[in-house]
DNA sequence: CGCGAGCATGCTCAAATGTGCAGTCCAGTG
DNA sequence: CACTGGACTGCACATTTGAGCATGCTCGCG
């Protein structure tokens, strides 16, 4: 028998063949080249060894399958989600750094609330202190702010000087506890301190002006326009502010704020979610820095933590005053989603 | 007032903080730079300068990186799996190579089969065509071998002779097409083609002795015998054989293989699990080139596709008698699992 | 207070990798 | 059949990365 007989009746799936490409041997090549080099750490040079092809088309090769994603990089760091929120905010609102807290969460709201302020008041304690401030440091006062002075530890800082950057002397029976965060900013460090004699709020502004211009407070004023650097925490606007617990805002205030737009409080001044003062009246009646003279200032974290904090976190990114934020996943996805 | 005071009373949470770690700088630090390296494909001189570290150290922040798993790279291609097995049945057998092809299921259990058989016999035909084999190539005959042949592209081989490996002349209403086959890899190529005009299997030793004696069977044997590449299948023991179907077997020589272990059968030859064979008697029946034969050959093509497939796929590899191995993805886990 | 272990840092040098370029092959075309 | 454009290859060279090593720093211990 010899060859070259008439071509045999074959089956029909010769034509079909066609359809379902079997894979390249390119692909496959590409693949093994990708096993060997990412999985096995071999250099590229012992891929092509193996594989009987040049380094170079192994170069090729593994390019090839980073750009049609047959290699996928993750970056699956649990954390790694909270580094990108930080990117995004520095990158978007022009900051000069951010910090993102990962809270877990308890079940408990209320639990959620305390420990979202202690890690986020821990972060930024820790973050003060990469920072190394100098000279005279501003400091504003609040819970967070009281958390924040309890995780600073000892040498923290070569700061000269504390000095307390809004009113907050209070007769109420919820003490503002500012003097303490004040001092414990100092006894840390060994700055002097300056703590500002006057509550954060009064009747008039006749009265404002004239506590402002009376030594007692006027040189703490001077000293807080004066520093380089300023820490200070964002209130909420609500029945549970600091404020009203303070004692300086009645219910008639709260809902002209309310109505004004108020989203919440920086250094006792209240703004709308677009960034401006929400009430000029009120405005004029409160005592401590102006946030101009806030957004000056060469170095100024703002640290917000906390359900519900997003709309003042972004109003304060939007007044400029905040070069440095720190802030929980929460609230940092929320400025993002809503910016 | 002055700095110094005693440390005042503070929140317990500054204790707490310790336990629930706020997430080291060093980490922020590493994730920062895994994102700038694999994600905007800085280099690490770059990511340095962005972060204020020297370049070595973001190369030490890598390497922690993928040395704690923060950064995962995968092979994400779906043929990837293919080429893991093509590579482990390689090693544990100790082949020349192996392809691994992906049947897409359809569904039906018996278009699947066919459509395995499809595929492995088009990969088969294309890898047979890449592997160049050149001087005499003796091939086997079968279902597989039928679409293996239909596959076969002209002028997919330089190859001389093309010669059948075993008996396969039949009388019965389904012939075995040992022709066909054989024709056309000899109408694809130009090679000059050698049949055995003997069944498969006689009625006693003294009968295959006298056929495999007489030069009209003799010389292809031979001839099968000089050849330094072989293709062939495997063929799986039951009732639905291409063996019973062309009357070769019998309901009690079935039993008996089934009953002495048989699990499918190479060249007509049928083995056990283990790799030896099944029925000396049998064996001394059967028209064809003898195993240590096939595995004395320089490349042998071992191609096998369909459920059920398994048990002869290994057996065969245990024998040694396969140094490429085509089969699909089915079987060839099942042959790994099963090792 | 001095000492040394352990560790992180940056350096030099070599290895590994990417890039631009020139040669080659091949399919399609006039 | 010659020609041409495009894809692919391997090479020389520049860049990037890794490895080993000396230095300096911290921290605990005597």
């Amino acid at each position: 028998m010899l060859a070259g007989a008439a071509r045999p009746r074959m089956p029909a799936s010769a034509a079909r063949s066609r359809l379902v490409e079997p894979l390249s041997g390119e692909t496959r090549l590409m693949l093994r080249a990708a096993q060997l080099y990412y999985r096995l750490n071999l250099t590229q040079d012992q891929v092509g060894e193996r594989l009987g092809v040049s380094r170079f088309k192994v170069g090729r090769l593994l390019d090839r399958a980073l750009r049609e994603s047959a290699v996928r990089i993750e970056i699956v760091h649990p954390a790694a989600r909270l580094v990108e929120l930080e990117d995004e905010l520095t990158d978007r609102f022009g900051l000069g750094g951010a910090v993102v807290v990962d809270v877990a969460s308890t079940g408990s709201e209320q639990d959620d609330e305390l420990l979202a302020r202690e890690r986020v008041a821990g972060a930024a304690a820790v973050h003060l202190a990469s920072l190394q401030p100098t000279g005279a440091i501003g400091v504003s006062w609040g819970r967070t702010m009281l958390e924040v002075a309890a995780h600073l530890r000892p040498g923290w800082t070569a700061a000269t000087e504390i000095v307390q950057l809004n009113g907050a002397t209070s007769q109420s029976a919820r003490p503002t506890r500012a003097h303490e965060i004040v001092e414990r900013f100092g006894a840390t460090s060994g700055a002097a301190i300056r703590l500002m004699a006057a509550p954060a709020i009064v009747g008039t502004p006749g009265l404002r002006d004239a506590l402002e211009q009376d030594p007692s407070v006027g040189e703490t004023l001077a000293a807080a326009r004066a520093a380089q650097t300023a820490v200070f925490s964002m209130g909420v606007l609500g029945p549970e502010s600091v404020h009203v617990a303070s004692g300086y805002l009645g219910a008639t205030d709260l809902a002209a704020l309310g109505e004004a737009g108020a989203v919440g409080d920086i250094l006792g001044r209240f703004v709308t979610r677009a960034g401006g003062i929400a009430l000029p009246s009120l405005d004029r009646r409160t005592i401590g820095l102006p946030l101009e003279e806030l957004r000056a200032k060469t170095l100024t974290v703002g640290v917000v933590a906390g359900a519900g904090r997003g709309p003042i976190a972004l109003a304060a990114l939007r007044v400029g005053c905040v070069r440095v934020l720190v802030t929980d996943e929460a609230t940092a996805s929320w400025v993002l989603d809503h910016a």
